[in-house]
Parts: C-alpha cells; sequence; structure tokens
DNA sequence: TATTTTAGCACAACCGATTGCAAATAGCTT
DNA sequence: AAGCTATTTGCAATCGGTTGTGCTAAAATA
C-alpha cells in the first residue's frame, strides 16, 4: 500500500537495504557486476516499496529520454493514425514512449514543434512534413545533434537522412496502368501543388508516363490541380471533368476520398461506374471497401511504415554508428481492384 | 550556427555573461526580480547560442514533465483519433507535450502502460479504458500521488476522479424516439457486454426507456449482443434479424460502422431504406455521412471532449486545491437526421 | 602460506534547471 | 555622510538515477 506524495527512489532502497545507490540501480538493470542475491533482494523490495524509476532522472543523466518523437500534420487522418499506431506498438515493445506533435500543415507551428521535441530530449524524431514546409533547417537541431531523423512519407527532397516512402512515380504508373488496362482512354487526374519530387508531383509524373508509354495523349484539361485534398474539392473537380465537351472514361485519385467524390458525383450524373467511368484512387482507406462500388486503390502501408520508421531509430540508437548510411526505405504498394475499375 | 554534441546549457550562458546560472534561468522566465536590461541581454544570448532548455532537467527539479498522458484503446479508431487531437490542441496551447500509449483493449497492457505513464512522471493523466479492464486500482497510484486524472467516454463507474462523457442514456432514448417519430414500431437494436453501468449499456437502457414510454413491445429477439463492433459482425447480427419471421422496421446501432453494414445489408437483400428499414447510427464518423443513403446519427463529441479533458488537468494542475469538486462533465449530443430515417 | 585474480559493492561526480536565502549594489532620505 | 529600503544577483542545495573509479574481501593459483 503506497501513500501520499514523496515517490519511492532508489535512495530509499538502499537505505532500508544497506546498499549503495549504485549497487540499487545496478541491480536493477542486472548489471553482472552484482551478484544473484543481491539482484533478488532489492528486486523484491522495490516491489514491495512501489518503487517505479523516475525516467526524467535517467533521461537527464542520460541525456536521452527513450521517447520517439512523432510530428505531422495531424492525428485524424486515416493514413497517419495508422502511421502513429505503427509506432507506438513498435515502441512499446522496445520499451520507448511515443510523443505526439500535430503541425496542422503549417511551416510555423512545425518549427515550433521541433523545437519542442528538442527541449523534450527525444532520442529520435518521425517526420511528415506540413503541406507548407519549403525549408527543412529547423530539422538540423537534430541532425547536428546525434538524434536519428527519419521522414516518413511527405518528405523533403534535399535533405540527407530516412526516409520511408513508397516509389509514388510507381505507385502512379501502376494505377493508370490498370485503367488503360481496362480499356480507359481518357483518364483525368487530380493532383497538387507543383514542386517537383513532392509526392503528388511523382504520382503525376507516374501516371503521365503510364499514359505516354500506352500512346495516349496527356490531356491537360484532364488534370486538376487541387487546393485541398477534400471531398468537396473533389467533388468540383469532378463535375468540372464530366462538363467537358468529351467526358474522361477514366480518373486516377491520389487519394479514396477523392475516388470517393468521384463516384458519387459520377452516380449523380447517371454516369455508370465502372462502364463510362472506371475510377481508382489511392490509400486503401477503410472507407473505399465499403462505399458503393467498391474502389479500387492502392495500397498505403501505414502500418508497416510507422513500424519501418521506428526500428530505424531503435536501430540507429543502439549501434550508434556515426555514419550509417542513411538509406531510404521504400515499401512496397500493391493495386488492389475492385467494382470501381473493373470491366473486363 | 550550433555545432556538434554538446547541447547549449544556461551554464554556458552564464559563463559568457558573467552571471549566475539563477539570473539566467529567472530571466528567461520574465522574473520580478531580474532586471529588464539583463532579461533582454540573456534572452538574445541565448537565442543567439541556440540555447534550448532541457525539460527533463526541469521536470525533474519540479517532479513535474508538463506532459499529459494518454491512455487508450486505440488510435486508429475516428472518435479516438479526434479526442487525441482535441488533447494535443489544447495542451499545445498551454506548452504541454502529449504522450500517447495504446491498450489494445488489453487490460494487462493497460496496467503496464499506466506504470510507464508514472514513471514518465506525467503531469496528468487522460484515460478511456480497455474492454477488458474491470479493476481500475492502476489507476491509484495517479490519484495517491496527486496526479490529476480524467477518464473519458469508457469511464470506470465506481472510481472517484474527473469523467468526460455524453449522457449515453439520454442519447439511446433520443435515437429511439426518433426512430419511433418516424413511425417505427418494431425497432431493433446492437449492444455490447451486459454489465450495468458501461457505456453501451447505457445506450440500451436508453433504447429500452424509450420503447417503454411509447407503449412499444421490448422484444429480446430484437436486442443483439455482439461479440466485437466491427462490420463484419454487424452484417452478421442483421441477417440474423431479417431472417426473422416478423423482420424489424428500425434499428438503432450504437456505432457508425455498425449502421454501416446494417445499411448495406438491407440494400443487398432489396430492404427499401428508410421506408421499410429505418437505421440511426452513433458516433458521427465521416462514413456516415458519406454512404448511401446518408445515415442519421448521434453526435459524439470527439474533439470537444478531448480538449474538456485536457482543459481539467490544465486547470485542476493551477490550482491545485487538494479538494477540487472530482466533477462528472456531460457533454452535449445531437441527433443528426438523415436519409436513412426520414419517412415523414 | 603468500600472492594474484575476481567478485561485489561504495563513493562521488555528474546531467541541467530551479529556488530559498544571503549578500551586494543602487537609490533615497534626512 | 550615515542610514534605510529596494533592487539585483550569486551561492549552493536539490530533483533521482547513472557510471567511472577504487577499495575490500573472498576465491584461485603458485
Amino acid at each position: 500500500m503506497m501513500e501520499e506524495h514523496r515517490h519511492v527512489t532508489i535512495y530509499d532502497i538502499a537505505e532500508k537495504l544497506n546498499l549503495a545507490t549504485s549497487t540499487i540501480s545496478r541491480a536493477l538493470k542486472d548489471h553482472h557486476t552484482i551478484s544473484d542475491k543481491t539482484i533478488k533482494k532489492v528486486k523484491q523490495t522495490a516491489k514491495e516499496m512501489g518503487f517505479v524509476p523516475n525516467t526524467l532522472a535517467a533521461g537527464l543523466r542520460g541525456n536521452k529520454s527513450r521517447t520517439i518523437g512523432i510530428l505531422i500534420p495531424t492525428v485524424t487522418q486515416p493514413f497517419l493514425s495508422s502511421l502513429i499506431s505503427g509506432i507506438e506498438i513498435t515502441a512499446q515493445k522496445s520499451e520507448y514512449s511515443v510523443l505526439i506533435m500535430q503541425s496542422h500543415d503549417s511551416y510555423e507551428m512545425e518549427v515550433n514543434l521541433a523545437k519542442s521535441l528538442y527541449s523534450n530530449r527525444v532520442s529520435g524524431v518521425i517526420c511528415s512534413l506540413a503541406m507548407e514546409t519549403k525549408d527543412t533547417s529547423h530539422f538540423k537541431q537534430f541532425s547536428n545533434n546525434n538524434i536519428p531523423l527519419v521522414f516518413v512519407d511527405r518528405v523533403p527532397r534535399d535533405y540527407d537522412t530516412f526516409r520511408v516512402v513508397i516509389n509514388n512515380y510507381l505507385a502512379g504508373y501502376k494505377a493508370t496502368k490498370h485503367l488503360i488496362e481496362q480499356g480507359c482512354k481518357r483518364i483525368a487526374h487530380l493532383t497538387a501543388g507543383s514542386e517537383f519530387g513532392t509526392l503528388y508531383n511523382e504520382r503525376k509524373r507516374g501516371y503521365m508516363d503510364a499514359l505516354i508509354e500506352h500512346e495516349l495523349p496527356v490531356d491537360e484539361k484532364l488534370i486538376i490541380n487541387l487546393k485541398e485534398m477534400t471531398y468537396e474539392d473533389g467533388v468540383k473537380a469532378c463535375n468540372q471533368l464530366f462538363d467537358l465537351k468529351i467526358r474522361p472514361d477514366g480518373l486516377f485519385a491520389p487519394g479514396d476520398i477523392l475516388a470517393v467524390s468521384a463516384v458519387q458525383t459520377a452516380k449523380k450524373r447517371g454516369i455508370k461506374i465502372p462502364e463510362e467511368f472506371a475510377v481508382i484512387g489511392f490509400n486503401d482507406d477503410p472507407i473505399s471497401k465499403i462505399i458503393e462500388p467498391n474502389i479500387s486503390t492502392i495500397t498505403h502501408p501505414a502500418e508497416k511504415m510507422g513500424k519501418a520508421a521506428a526500428e530505424l531509430i531503435i536501430k540507429n540508437l543502439k549501434s550508434a554508428k556515426e555514419e550509417d548510411a542513411k538509406e531510404i526505405t521504400f515499401l512496397n504498394t500493391q493495386v488492389l481492384i475492385r467494382e470501381s475499375s473493373k470491366r473486363i
């Protein structure tokens, strides 16, 4: 029965057992210089007294907190919450904690939160960049101080550090190729931003190359640049597409929400899916297999990516070789063919 | 230009300015005993040197870490990720960090993670209980040590601490009443567990009282107890309902996923919604307004609940009155009437 | 029995910010 | 110029583990 206030410390245990605190500390970690008898006695007493180690103290001493910091735009997107889940599960196994911060896609917040993570002396950082972020110098504080840094999904192009991503170019290519194989001739595409190397741009490149390779024209009218990747913007864009003199007969949407908006807009207009309009989305969000018709999509292995990122950090922390290769981890994606695009 | 390794500390600043570390510490927090001139000078130098305070050290000293611990079953459920979002946003405003742990509905993990949060000397804990949890004595360590504890949504019945919840009884009542008002006579219900006082049980009580109040019979065959609140279990249950000699003409599902499975199962059988079968769900998950027909639902203000919980902790930390009333915060829910139940 | 080795533990200095208290300097008053 | 108050700043202890170094006693070897 533990009581009020003052926490139990190794000093309390040391006093009770007439041992030095160093012995207690070592005994609790099964240090080889401590006899089994002492270890057993210490552990027993610690449990009895209700001792719980103070990670702050340990962290201060070692200047590391056994904490992984996550800096992402938001936690509510299915992809990102699954990413968190993957990280947390992996971290938990190695007794790491997970600190979460949301940038809400704001560059300014990202800068502040990065500082805050550093202030918390996190052992490592996993980040998916804010939409607004162009400059990534606020991450130098981690690199400079030997804090492993892993970017996931939305990664910077020009920063030499760990990256866990999918091959967006290839995914875009595969998605588009699938539509072509289903007989689509005029495939539309939604995208965002325009800088080279970004995730949406890569998908677009894959889309275009697939068209070119199959000798289909790339029609700028069929490529719509969205401000935001929301359901509403998707509806707007699709209406625009359907108003064209010659309607597209297929769509590669780089997100399932957009695919949903396309499917529903088409249905509302009486356009038959997939016969008149085939749709493929991206991410394999839960909704994609519930909506009717089910939406074909590209898998985006969120949990796996989280796991991979966390493992990179934990592994890197262990080995701590100064010059570990800052490799890029590519995870595979698959084309899931469902009703929305299956014509043959 | 900051460099390698050793972090900049207040000692470094003190040395550079020929001041005591105490002065630096105070200056950085605008302590009134430090002159404006010194404050300005210190802050300037701190910035130049790239000083970032070490929260571990501060936390150790004060035995509090400005961190809020979140202990929930999983982060991937929409309700819970929104909850996190609300907490994080609120915490961020007061410069708190957020530590997240997933119990995966396991009692054993919950116990371990609670200890881990305590080990991290979190300033407060926000918890939604694991499905398995019956005994809550592992939370005593927080109460005993003056660490504010707030339960959200899935709360214990017999623990005297802060609770942030909706009135599940009333919500169940309102949902059912709505169906009755739409002319339903045989309303089915899905539920889980059976102990008194749990969230699902409260909803069921509301459901039953609404029936009774409107002089409709409570038919046990129309109440199905699910193992898990999954889409698949929902489909199974609905098929069971539709196989009855006299089919129900309405359903109150205590979760939108279940409502979706009901809607889709009904459609597959050619049962018209809402004419032959009216459905109302719970939570207002994103999917409920996307699926066709749109699903009527009960709002479950996740972000608000997160905000409320975080505020309770932060407020409680400030005032620190030993005997603050451990009140229960009830947030309102609304009936959102959409296509799936609108008959008149 | 003398000597070397090894096991087992204690000492004390950290890690970096905070804070009560003492001390020093400055500013006013008479 | 002495006396006093108000303003600033410094000293040193503290939070609780961790860890390099050194000492002691027991075990192993000669």
